[in-house]
DNA sequence: CGCAATTGACTGCCTGGGCAATGGTTGCCA
DNA sequence: TGGCAACCATTGCCCAGGCAGTCAATTGCG
């Protein structure tokens, strides 16, 4: 029934271990391709999110990315100033500001995009596509099973 | 060849996200554990470290986590405080400071990894034990494919 | 042997994110 | 309808970590 046992757990079985070095390493390897274009992934993250439909204002791009509320306002006031979304005040409920991109925005994102795509391809040459779609698909899992475990939390 | 395509591209199935999230979820789900025993995730990771005979000394700790040498200072000095390890000069090589666990240090991250082990044990009841073997082997082999680039990147 | 490069530990500085509190707005429901 | 909870956006505060630079000790190479 348990799959870890106190003898065999170690950082290289622990999947907190592999995911923390995964996103370190990741993320350091990536970062330089940002830097190019003078953003950072955070904010590249959010731009994709409202490119892709999943996010139309702030606390929508914070549920998104399981961001702090207060880091992504800052977040967008640095996007806005660079002049890549902007804010509107929603008519039908003022509390909301609603985000749109710019056609700066939207291009700074895909060039973005098409240059970690890129990356990756790089970097998974010598993977077969099979282990791939296979890692994938148990990542998603993986990701759905934490967040159901912490939606839970929050109901308790 | 290429395994990613731009019309196919997406926060889903980009593995870059996926461990972000990962990350961030099983951190902050698991968090509390360490918050009841006083200490932090990273102290413990670094305690883990130095338990496992991985690492010996601050410089150890650092490489082995993939964290700042300036944190890890920071990171000893407050564990240091906690008691639960000791720092000596190395006899011989006088820059070294030498890392131990206390008999309080080993107890503290014996007692975190146990729960940390009935905690993943839970979350992962419904998994099958072939998926979750499948799924760290994946992860491991990811990791070592960015480790490589990472190492690769330096010499460059 | 001697000098340059490297390494370990440490420090100051700065940025970014987590957290808590606030003000304004809306929906709900007694 | 009045009041209350929830929610959006924003701000101030604090802390951990990344970065660069320092000092001492060590290694390596000509």
């Amino acid at each position: 029934m348990a799959f870890y046992t106190k003898s065999e757990f170690g950082p290289d079985c622990s999947l907190g271990y592999l995911a923390r070095r995964i996103h370190q390493i990741g993320q350091s390897l990536i970062e330089p391709v940002f830097a190019a274009e003078g953003l950072s992934g955070t904010q590249w993250s959010a731009l994709m999110s409202i490119l892709a439909g999943r996010a139309a204002t702030c606390a929508d791009v914070a549920r998104d990315l399981s961001h702090d509320k207060g880091a992504t306002t800052r977040l967008v006031d640095a996007m806005e100033q660079n002049g890549w979304v902007t804010r509107s005040r929603a008519s039908d409920d003022r509390r909301v500001l609603n985000l749109e991109l710019t056609a700066d925005g939207e291009a700074v994102a895909i060039r973005c995009r098409d240059k970690i795509i890129e990356y990756w391809n790089t970097l998974l040459t010598g993977w077969d596509r099979a282990e791939i779609e296979k890692l994938i698909e148990l990542m998603q899992k993986l990701r759905t099973t934490l967040d159901d475990a912490l939606t839970e939390g929050r109901r308790a």
